[in-house]
DNA sequence: CGCTGTCTTGAGGACGGTCAATGTTCGTGG
DNA sequence: CCACGAACATTGACCGTCCTCAAGACAGCG
């Protein structure tokens, strides 16, 4: 099942089973990916969307020196770059973080949806329009938040996203990402981060550990973040 | 007509004369409403989404302080809560800054239009995901520029936006916004977006005047914002 | 004509960046 | 099994950008 994590914990209720049958249908293709390798840049036109099926990617924009600003990371059940398909090209660069396998989806198949179920073409829809609203909490957390909470915010959603697919515990999870990573996702330097990460396991907060993280104190993290994970669309019961 | 301004300038041309009829169709009204005044409240259950057809609203969240992050500013021609139709609800407050003029469609006469008009739906998708494509800009904005190329970034996309709906000469057009709210854009506070403003004014490159811009020097500003205008996605011709 | 919101300017301080050195971990190959 | 190198993590000293606080000027509107 391909798809088996695709708006998981979200609207999956919404799915029908025909919808999914019609969709695994449209894939063309399944593949492993390497680590740390840009699949598709910016501009490039596109003919098919990524499905995430294991494995973390990311997406992003350089500055004019070339230093990264990430714009989203990617987990397991994630349509990566499914904008692409209205959109015809990206802005960004999309690159994966660890091996990956993806599913890929020809743009035609798609098509053939939008006619056909209009209903499963509203939930792709949404799925893209989810991605938009990490965006705006993206954009709030640069914009008003000071490096810790940042960071502290970083994680909240992360583990969130991760636990709607099974990959958390709440408590413990990994992420494949160095301290650099994380600097391109909060707009801090490594060096920085560095010591952000530090202060949180100070604080009991959390610690990280290669690449894993255990939150100690879920709720104070939430609370020195101003993290609400309503904007997750998240079944209520999750 | 009340479409007149969508997708102007953008992938208008796509919009067949029938699309549009059927469009003009779904509107169930049309208002005036008045300026600084917050329409839409984060989670409020949504049923309609609003069109605007003259005026300027934005997009916005506050932090605990109850300090607003704008995460979106909109003009003339864009479908400002479209992405509450797949949604459902918004996870943002929307409010005018200008008294407006919008047209209201009530999501059920686009779930129809998801089943009649299949072609349609993919524009109308498409201009949520322009949105999107905005928001990641905004993302890369606040975390990799400073102040100074924050603020050129900012005029550099606004004078685009209204470039395409024939707000904007190049040279000159208006922008209702306060400081305060250019530093809520920015993510600085108005007594540095103040002397920012001046920067850009001693160097040359623009200068603002009550609600009028006058670029200066578009070249250099564009540069010294890092401004690619192809996330916008605007017809070659503009 | 005075009130209110907006803009402007200055002084001082904090947060986060920069630069640089050192430590740690891990994969690779001898 | 050890030696080496590369990538990543850690720490310190210094500095600049931007924030905070505060006062005053200006403009529009009743």
């Amino acid at each position: 099942m391909v798809f088996a994590d695709l708006l998981r914990n979200r609207r999956r209720d919404r799915l029908t089973a025909d919808d999914l049958d019609a969709l695994e249908m449209t894939v063309s293709d399944i593949r492993s990916l390497p680590a740390r390798r840009t699949m598709i840049a910016r501009n490039d036109p596109v003919r098919m969307s990524t499905y995430l099926i294991e494995g973390f990617m990311c997406r992003y924009m350089d500055d004019r020196q070339g230093a990264r600003q990430l714009v989203a990371v990617h987990v397991a059940g994630d349509f990566v770059d499914l904008h692409g398909f209205p959109l015809g090209h990206l802005d960004h660069d999309l690159a994966t973080l660890t091996p990956c396998k993806v599913a890929l989806v020809p743009h035609s198949a798609l098509d053939n949806l939008m006619v056909t179920r209009p209903h499963l073409a509203k939930l792709l829809w949404f799925s893209t329009l989810l991605d938009a609203a990490m965006h705006r909490e993206w954009i709030f957390r640069l914009g008003r938040l000071d490096a810790i909470a940042r960071v502290s915010h970083f994680f909240c959603e992360i583990e969130a996203k991760l636990r709607a697919v099974g990959q958390s515990d709440g408590a413990h999870f990994q992420l494949p990402m160095t301290q650099a990573d994380l600097g391109e996702a909060c707009g801090i330097t490594p060096v920085h981060m560095n010591r952000m990460l530090r202060e949180l396991k100070d604080r009991g907060l959390m610690e990280i550990s290669r690449n894993h993280i255990y939150i100690k104190d879920p709720i104070g993290l939430a609370q020195l973040g101003e993290f609400d994970p309503s904007y997750l669309f998240l079944d209520a019961r999750n």
